[in-house]
DNA sequence: TTAGATTGACAACGTGCATTGTCAAACATG
DNA sequence: CATGTTTGACAATGCACGTTGTCAATCTAA
């Protein structure tokens, strides 16, 4: 039956979760895997070729939920702002995203272990599809930035530039707050990733349209 | 001969560094390390425990030589700006000190790999080294942004938070530069790693005098 | 009930690696 | 020169894991 398989699959990713998410990818073997899901050696091969693979799925998967639940969010903030000003609608957009981010890592911190930590360190093929999603936020950030403030690629402002950055101090923000048990307030957490937003939307015009020093002050 | 065990070590560093910085941590075998450094495995013990101990040894000699470079360049950008407003310090520090970080990088792009990827994913008594060594950053990051805007940590400003994502920011920008094979120009990357503190520091005041956003924008 | 598929526990095999040991050649030093 | 030390190449051991196979127990369906 196709749905024993399917429901073994399942029991596999959920014990990969927690195998993963609690002591890094390379900390695991197969046998602890099937231990977890109490299943035996012989299912995992069934559903997955490598422990590799059985990582790419979960990885994909969490991905797969925050990006729903990121663009969900982004659609019904963008419904309830659609006339205001630029500084609101960062308030509102990037708050909406970002508090979806931080639910996610809070409701289930090991998801933080295998999506922002492990995901980057493993084998080129893993590698591969974390690039190419991080590709995926980037882009959606750039695109973010770039209808707020149109007129911000210019005079040495690159947009990737500043998404990546963005998109790094969330990461960041996100990974040290569960690193200390996520004993800073949701809220506060929240409020000081938008902040960065919000700061770079303020400084956004007078960044494009005025002077940006020329040469980047040599140091010493 | 001492000196004989020494220069042995520095040879084991180098292929360390190669190794590390190419493959990746887990991909690395000491036979491989040997092999790199010319020397038979015998030797890898007379200076070595295990893997991880060269990789942490590695990882401190990497760091403490960011570390050095980045001081000097701080104070050498102190003396020249002691005087200035707010905006031209942050140009001046934080665009010495990001200076610093991108050459470190450029210069040889294995020790992103080393730093920046691997060492926050290895055993647990690396990531101890590595979350000291980012603590470090932070608070030269956070007693810097404490240091010019003395006011700000009110009104749910945590500087811990601000300095996590600024850290969080470049470590992404650098990463990415690499893996994009430094491709886009060191003057671009610098330039907008450096707007990011601008545009806090232009927000600062604000931020920390007025309003501060009570009610973070519920999504939906 | 009975034949065929499915499951579970676990043994078996092969591999790759860390780690230690062997031994002869090269070397330094009295 | 002679002796003890250092070096280099590599074999030997042991372990942990991935992967496949075995076999009896259980379940399913006519």
């Amino acid at each position: 039956m196709q749905d024993r398989v399917a429901q073994r699959r399942a029991l596999l990713l959920e014990a990969a979760l927690e195998a993963f998410g609690t002591r890094g990818f390379h900390a695991v073997t197969v046998r602890e895997i099937c231990a977890g899901a109490g299943l035996t050696e012989r299912y995992f091969y069934e559903s997955f070729k490598s422990l590799e693979a059985l990582f790419s799925a979960l990885y994909l998967q969490l991905n797969d939920q925050l990006k729903r639940a990121t663009l969900a969010a982004l659609i019904a903030a963008n419904a309830s702002s659609s006339a205001w000003d630029s500084s609101s609608r960062i308030d509102v957009l990037a708050g909406a995203a970002l508090r979806v981010l931080l639910e996610f890592i809070r409701d289930d911190p090991r998801r933080a272990r295998v999506m922002l930590i492990d995901a980057i360190s493993i084998s080129h093929d893993v590698q591969q599809i974390s690039g190419q999603i991080t590709r995926e936020y980037m882009e959606l950030t750039r695109r973010f930035i770039d209808q707020l403030f149109p007129n911000a690629a210019s005079r040495g402002v690159d947009l990737d530039l500043i998404a990546s950055g963005l998109l790094g101090s969330n990461i960041h923000i996100a990974t040290h707050w569960v690193r200390e048990g996520l004993k800073t307030p949701f809220d506060v957490v929240l409020r000081n990733c938008l902040a960065i937003y919000q700061a770079l939307g303020a400084y956004w015009p007078k960044l494009a349209a005025s002077t940006m020093p020329d040469k980047p002050t040599p140091a010493a």
